[in-house]
DNA sequence: TGCTTATTGATAATCTTTCTCAATAAGAGT
DNA sequence: ACTCTTATTGAGAAAGATTATCAATAAGCA
């Protein structure tokens, strides 16, 4: 018996799914808590941290603060606000073509498994303030 | 008097550089302790966030853990080992062609200030282990 | 239905970074 | 060279994010 299939970790998924928008795991955590209101942190944690080992979710490199998880597995590029440190998508697949992992791992030597372009800046609602 | 001049800040931003690849902030407190003993650790932290903000410096965009600085300015990769945490540059202007952040700005309305193009994989020490 | 053990919940512990505030010292003015 | 103002520092507390610990719970096979 390998691994077992919890209301936890189903609950957790689907609320990542359903945020969405690159959630924090204490975003993940509140959301959770809706359904199921005796979870526990270190539950989140540990399923989030799971579904990115097992490839059913990434995690956005981003900055300092807590760190993001996005349900997305596929290749896609993000920006940051500076000022609220909010972090979106951008456009599918517009700098992909740019990047060839061929290319890095010959000229650093590492087995390349992935990779994050993260675009830094400030939001349309930071712009006002 | 806007800013002042002091030791502490020329041993940091010296140490900055001569660690050369991408130390953490505690890397950098151990380095300059070496000069002087005394430092705290805050003035390591808001001298090098200083840095940051005035440009003579800049943070890595990398993952979870510690956030790691950078001495150089200019636009250029990086390689993260998600084994050891360890983190390199990738040959320089590599990729940066294929990043066209006017193009971004448009695709998401932000203002775009910045962006980070950080690789993850395995590095060669760690790949035989 | 029982048994094994993967998973959970609660909390302590760890790690990184920021905040607080009295003490120190940089540098402009005299 | 000496004051005076206040930017900066050092030490430690505080905050925030994540992981570790461990007894209790429950998934799912026999």
């Amino acid at each position: 018996m390998a691994s077992r299939n919890t209301v936890q970790q189903r609950i957790i998924a689907e609320q990542l799914q359903q945020l969405g928008s690159h959630p924090t795991a204490d975003d993940v955590y509140r959301a959770v808590r809706q359904q199921l209101p005796s979870v526990s942190k270190a539950t989140v944690y540990r399923t989030l941290n799971k579904l990115v080992a097992v490839g059913e979710a990434t995690c956005v490199v981003a900055g300092t603060g807590a760190e993001r998880f996005d349900y997305r597995t596929d290749e896609h590029s993000h920006v940051m606000c500076i000022k609220c440190g909010k972090v979106e998508d951008v456009c599918d697949g517009m700098f992909e073509d740019g990047v060839d992992r061929d290319a890095a791992a010959k000229a650093c030597g590492y087995e390349i498994i992935g990779h994050d372009l993260v675009f830094e800046g400030i939001c349309p609602a930071c712009q006002q303030a």
